[in-house]
DNA sequence: TTGAAAGCGTTACCAC
DNA sequence: GTGGTAACGCTTTCAA
């Protein structure tokens, strides 16, 4: 493999010559230009990014963080992050992350420009001291779906999208409307759910509703658990009319719970998902849609510039919008639901509901 | 940052005895190794893997060359990769392809240690003058879905597959079997499409039926292109009972085709696909798996393996079974598909069908 | 057992 | 414009 010193030999000229040719430098002649770039192409030449990065102190390559296995909309963030990078030098790096244990590591352990000249850090909400270790080595970081002190952001409305669920579900008449989502004291801190949560809490107490605690269950990001958990709720007293969730994901444990335990979903029980990954499509769900390939577009885009400035990218918070996507498993409940009585006198309002769609 | 000059420092020790201590060298007193371990801790030193890679000629680096926006299947295979990874010490490397010029870009700049200590080569079957400017310079190289000269290769037995999955239509009575396809000179040159086909030929021969040339179509990997070849292939004189894809993502255009089309799935048209990609269990299509996550993780090991190994890996090829999984959208022919008559009398076996499902 | 020094392949500063 | 030369941070002889 030809290293720099061959070209310089070939060429008759210095390895700074070469290297300014490379990194085409101003002031180098036309015509010792051409001989060396002459050099380049008869030997092969490609300069070692390992070599060029040590004195330059970049590693070329941009870091993302990501709970790979965890969230099913991680992959098409990442797609989007991909398409984003677009042929742009950068490398991109896959940090996968199970546990908090590893996302420390990992991000104390990425804590220099050798390491990833840049971060895009997925669904994790960063420790507040290691930002500050990347603000001050000059790694320049930009949080996907997560929240970070001085830190730009994309992010999905996802309080909103909570609200527009759960409207959509009122406005069909639901009054017992249930919600399934993660662990709001889940290890990496994710908050994703929570904000659904607050939005589903905020459009029930706006149409006069009170949240039976009974109604909102939560449990780790998996398809089973969500199930369970709705096997649950199905067979409480009075078991809700609807349910909205977190995600697909669990989402789909939803259907499965009401399958299982006889219930013909829109009929019987309405479900609202979020996100609404591929599979969404097929299982006729009706969900909130979430942009998750352009916010990865949007990320790397972010990060790409804030490398080119060559200085920390400004900590803007670049919200997407959600929209509902009403399918097949959303409908109005059934007649027998309300003469069945709430399931604690509290939650039936005194206000009715408004009984208009105003999420569209 | 520390360095190793600042740890050497505060050990009282020189730099190469910082160094043997990392990369724990016998010949280190205990005593000085205690002081050495003493010092990083409390510099929080890390080695930088640039600097460490410089005069190892190494990347600490694994590159994963992925079709990636191609086929779904990508994803569930690198997540195997990615689990197959585990905490060895590699970053992982994700080079997008999307084009034969990328491609070839790709392979070339990844010909050095110094780019990648090792590569997995998804689903693109590398030119064999690459392979061995990969050989020569030490990289090891494991293919993943794809087959080259002299390397170790993960691959599905993508022809008993078709087999299996024409079997499967034929035990059902079906005579009329179209397939939908890759292009078969695709610029790539995948193969898996052209394997499957290969089944589906043999299944065919093997049950005295001759192939209609008109019920055989190909066309781009993607879910619109199969709908639009559908479509085509339903509007014929004599259209077929039933459609084998090469992969379910082209199934799914299928099922698009008949739903417009106005066809019953299944009972006025079966489908079978091929992978079982995630939406294939919700959009209750039969479809011959393959162990896409389980084929990541195998050739991630044999990766490692040789790497571990210091040599070349062994140019073995690990052939994963496939299995047929039989859902909703396969059923017997319509009674009156026979009435209707072949679309030619060539088709029309002279021979029976053996009416046995062999497939399981 | 340990340190000094050379070297890995580049870049960048400083003269010329 | 161009060529030395000193870094960059580490590993690896070679002596001691």
């Amino acid at each position: 493999m030809a290293t720099i010193a061959d070209v310089a030999a070939r060429a008759g000229v210095g390895a700074s010559t070469v290297s300014r040719v490379l990194n085409d430098h101003p002031r180098v002649s036309a015509a010792t230009r051409v001989r060396v770039l002459d050099a380049i192409v008869a030997l092969d030449y490609r300069p070692s990014p390992l070599a060029q990065g040590l004195p330059r102190g970049r590693s070329h390559a941009l870091g993302a963080v990501v709970p790979f296995f965890t969230h099913a909309s991680a992959v098409e963030r990442l797609r989007g992050v991909v398409a984003g990078l677009g042929d742009s030098r950068y490398d991109l790096v896959l940090y996968n992350v199970e546990s908090p244990r590893q996302r420390d590591e990992q991000l104390a352990s990425l804590t220099r420009r050798s390491r990833a000249d840049g971060l895009l850090i997925v669904s994790l909400p960063p420790p507040a001291d290691d930002l500050a270790r990347l603000a001050s080595a000059g790694v320049p970081v930009v949080l996907l779906d997560a929240r970070g002190e001085g830190v730009p952001a994309v992010l999905t409305d996802d309080v909103e999208g909570g609200r527009i669920a759960t409207r959509h579900l009122l406005s069909l008449g639901h009054e017992r409307v249930a919600f399934v989502g993660d662990d709001p004291a889940n290890p990496f801190g994710f908050v994703s759910s929570s904000e659904r949560e607050r939005g589903y809490r905020e459009s029930l107490a706006a149409a006069g509703l009170t949240v039976d605690p009974d109604y909102v269950v939560h449990g780790p990001h998996v398809r089973g658990v969500a199930r369970r958990l709705t096997e649950h709720l199905l067979a409480l007293r009075h078991p809700p009319t609807a349910v909205f969730t977190a995600s697909d994901t669990q989402a789909l444990g939803v259907l499965e719970a009401a399958r299982s335990a006889g219930r013909r979903v829109p009929e019987d029980l309405s479900v609202v998902g979020f996100d609404d990954i591929e599979v969404s499509r097929y299982a006729r769900l009706t969900t909130v849609r979430q942009p998750l390939f352009e916010s990865g577009r949007r990320a790397a885009g972010l990060l790409l510039e804030a490398l080119a400035a060559e200085e920390p990218p400004p900590a803007v918070t670049h919200q997407l919008d959600v929209e509902l996507v009403v399918r097949s498993t959303t409908a109005s409940p059934p007649a027998a639901g309300r003469a069945a009585g709430g399931p604690d006198d509290s939650t039936l309002p005194g206000s009715e509901t408004d009984g208009t769609d105003r999420s569209r």
